[in-house]
DNA sequence: GTCTATAAGATGATAGAC
DNA sequence: GTCTATCATCTTATAGAC
């Protein structure tokens, strides 16, 4: 189990970095801030993180492999399709909770036009693979039938994926949650079936 | 009708910014890069919109009230309540058509914790509007019987402009409008009324 | 209304001492 | 690994001539 108490500088950085980027957007924060707050200086971060895009392209990798991660947890703790994507949506509703933050990978797709480089495969790479765990659990769902729904599997996947993207964008906007949660509740209820 | 010439400077100077706000966010683009594009001096842009928070203010009203606009057309044009939401859906297909854009709203909300005060209203506003508008159409589509949904008409206005928004978001990433469209042509199916 | 000139501050980044 | 010092560049913004 990881420690409450902060471990070596360069996780110090990744971890506030990672949330002004999730509230602030890539363009929307500087070593200046992630600096100030760790009352560090600012040539210590370029020390760990030689340019931004480093910084960046660290952040991406970090946040999809945390992702994964959750995504098997919520395999193993096994269930019915349904149980996995209330699971799968409350996911997204802790990052909203969690001082209204967006998802990583939600944010950066809006900075994608000023990204680095090196740093749009992975956003894509994340959606992919979103939508791939998405369509194995949606398959799954139909065959055993507790959820039903029209089209492919993939194609549904990526209403979803879209749906609660889109619920965390704007709900943030509101800084309510509950407006998060309220679109994810329609969007599953949708798709359990009825009858 | 409006002319496809450049009319004065201030109107040259919302288009461009228009795009750039739509493609890089708000703290993606500064008042250079309008200047280069349109071949005048920084300081002139300033005379039109002396801080960037008047520009970004101006650019929210606009854009509001052109959607607005835009969903009285859909109004006038006349037809069942699945007919507005395909026009409604081609709305936002056309944004992300031209050159990749994002919803202006979308991108702002993005933005929001960077935003200054006097924007953050106008884009809850804007959300407000299409929420509204989307409420009554899905609760006549329903009386009607061409739609079916569960829940409020108003909870699933909020599901289908969150899906919408997200599916723009995502669609970008990928830069190819065919999947913002199959996201979209799913959403609407699910709706519309299977006997 | 547009220009030149200029300012004050932020930003990403590097060199080199400790 | 962290610091001080310094950098070129960008960004928003203003003053004042034309």
């Amino acid at each position: 189990m990881p420690s409450r108490a902060p471990r070596d500088t360069q996780d110090r950085i990744l971890d506030v970095a990672e949330r002004l980027l999730q509230v602030r957007g890539f363009n929307g924060f500087s070593y200046a801030d992630i600096a100030s707050e760790l009352r560090i200086r600012n040539a210590s971060i370029h020390h760990h993180f030689p340019t931004k895009a480093d910084l960046g392209v660290r952040l991406l990798a970090r946040y999809r492999e945390s992702f994964a991660h959750s995504l098997e947890t919520i395999e193993r703790a096994g269930g019915d399709a349904r149980r996995k994507l209330r699971q799968y949506a409350r996911l997204y509703a802790n990052v909203v909770r969690e001082k209204n933050r967006m998802c990583l990978c939600g944010m950066l797709a809006s900075d994608l036009g000023t990204l680095p480089r090196p740093m749009r495969t992975g956003v894509k790479g994340f959606f992919d693979d979103n939508e791939a765990w998405l369509g194995r659990v949606l398959e799954e769902g139909r065959k055993s039938g507790v959820l039903r729904f029209g089209g492919s599997a993939r194609a549904h996947a990526r209403l979803v994926l879209s749906s609660l993207e889109g619920a965390m964008l704007v709900a943030r906007s509101y800084e309510d949650v509950s407006r998060f949660e309220s679109v994810a509740e329609r969007l599953l209820e949708d798709l359990e079936a009825r009858s």
